[in-house]
DNA sequence: GTGAAAGCGCTAACAT
DNA sequence: ATGTTAGCGCTTTCAC
């Protein structure tokens, strides 16, 4: 009686016997080593092709111990109950998107496949970790919406590969790429004070944010260097809609306003329509400057002069400083700043 | 001399020697079978605890033959040139950030980490198929952007477990949810005549894509059943930009317009400003409903009424489909399509 | 109920 | 340059 045998893939074994040759021959030719015989070399090629071999990554795994994948890990603090929402919520703000496409653009060509992982409530954090012990993924690359996110650090006392977007609140011996967020602040405030405002308000990111309070001290710095030693302040939370509340108190509280320098360009695009609602007119009596130069920025009227923030080339950086911690595990943390540019268009 | 281990993490062996036992009790403890003594249970329990262990997935999918992950592809046709662009672009759409969101909602308490990968080129295409083979995935859930894309039926060909979210334009022996386009178009349609509009025109989408065509052709069939046999549209591409440039035509065109459906938010974020600038109030002069209920919805002024696309839920569904198939290879594909619902906002 | 043992498919010494 | 062999850590019959 002949079992009902499943199709299962062919094996190193399979193509070595198709191909006449042992296991560790095929395999030499499958990992590209050198030190095979050319004609050997074409026999083996035409045994894999035909019998549609593909190496089994798991078996490789166990013994290499390596698993060709790193976990892209979203990271948040303390959202415990709002769980399910957290990814959907995540992935609709432009700048995570920039930052996995960066991630995800830099791995493909090295045939390393990003898993996505949400870590925002301790349960999730245990599992991201139990998930790298486990060898699932080599490392992890982390972008955190909290300063307070505790997994930075516990990623460093486990000793796993990691690499963080943005440089964590409390000093962690571990890898970042970040921006010169004084830098560009000071780029806005330079622009503002050039195109002749002299009432120069702010809208900031949530304050326990270390790059939103980076952002806003950088700018309250070049306004003082300039002469103007205060600088009124909206604090919003990132998104569309606090821009939009921001911008109604930073106005109610100060209606002559000439000028805003707003900490992103989502929340810059909540704020257009308020200045318009209340009868000033972008860029003529009020001037916009935002921050990200993010899909935003060019989806409001007018189009938002803007500082940019090159994202995708930090998040390509990123996975290659995770990489090479991947690649030798011993090697010290190392930090990488990128420089903002000015993005002029419409808005100032 | 003692050689310097690595500390490589305890495995089954450390355990069972630990807490006395042989390995398969260890395993069997891990693996919550039950026929084991509730006494060494404990212990097991608490060897565990104390070799801090966990298990290799490597080498537990390389019996079970699970990997515990799937692909979660996005996949387009024909772009071949602009391919490290791809990422990026289809990230910043809120509606990809939506789907991923809802599938990783799904397969987050349920252990299964969804596997980031992009497939508009031949060359990815094969990638995707070559990493399921490879057993890296179980099965693929695929969002795709183009109606041509080969993906679907490759899979289908190939016998490997996946499911779609969208119908595929051709058929294909495939899983997928969908929402009913036409009655939402038809929702549309209704809600605009019932607000006393008559010169209605229509934003659809790109052509090529069967969910922008079944909303224009729900649409005008809903209004010729009102009498309006005619119904002027212009083409966009899904973008907000398109949406600029469509409504710029449809205006052109057709200036005594007071009514306008757009296939999508993103477009209808887009068609506002010209609208606004072109002198026209909305709702006032002219209605305006949109298609998804994005968060473009809410991020623009007036908010938009539109309908509402449930693509949570089913990106949720999507997931739920695809897991069924691999548990049972053998099963018929099914096909889920959700209702959608008018969100009555400020727009119309 | 528990243990012994086989083996999943692969790589990497080591031997030739 | 090629083959032989010993595992990687786990699950799973199969005896007991």
């Amino acid at each position: 009686m002949r079992r009902d045998v499943p199709p299962s893939s062919p094996t190193l074994e399979d193509v070595a016997r198709a191909a006449g040759v042992s296991r560790a021959t095929v395999s030499r030719v499958v990992n590209g080593i050198r030190n095979v015989d050319s004609a050997l070399q074409e026999s083996v090629r035409r045994a894999i092709a035909d019998t549609g071999y593909v190496p089994n990554r798991a078996a490789r795994s166990l013994v290499t111990r390596r698993a060709g994948s790193v976990a892209l890990v979203v990271s948040g603090a303390g959202e415990e109950g709002a769980e399910h929402a957290f990814p959907g919520r995540v992935l609709t703000d432009p700048f995570f998107g920039r930052v996995i496409g960066g991630v995800a653009g830099f791995l493909r060509p090295r045939g390393v496949h990003p898993v996505l992982m949400f870590a925002e409530t301790a349960r999730a954090r245990a599992e991201v970790l139990a998930f790298l012990r486990q060898g699932e993924a080599d490392g992890a690359v982390l972008v955190s919406t909290h300063a307070e996110d505790p997994l930075p650090e516990l990623l460093a006392e486990a000793g796993l590969p990691a690499a963080l977007f943005a440089r964590p609140a409390r000093p962690v011996p571990i890898s970042y790429v970040d921006v010169d967020h004084r830098a560009g602040a000071k780029l806005a405030a330079d622009h503002l004070l050039a195109r002749g405002r002299r009432r120069i308000g702010t809208i900031s990111g949530p304050l326990d944010v270390p790059a939103a309070r980076a952002r806003l001290a950088g700018f309250r710095d070049a306004m003082a260097a300039h002469g103007h030693p205060y600088v009124p302040c909206a604090e919003g939370g990132f998104t569309y809609h606090s821009g939009e509340a921001a911008m109604e108190r930073l106005l109610a509280e100060h209606p002559g306003l000439d000028g805003v320098f707003v900490a992103n360009d989502l929340m810059a695009q909540g704020a257009l329509p308020v200045l318009r609602h209340h009868g000033r007119a972008v860029p003529r009596d009020v001037g916009v400057v935002g921050f990200d130069d993010s899909s935003a920025a060019t989806a409001c009227r007018p189009a938002l002069t803007t500082v940019r923030h090159p994202v995708e080339d930090m998040a390509a950086e990123l996975a290659r400083l995770l990489l090479e911690h991947v690649e030798r595990p011993g090697r010290r943390p190392t930090s990488v700043i990128f420089e903002p540019a000015l993005v002029v268009r419409d808005s100032s």
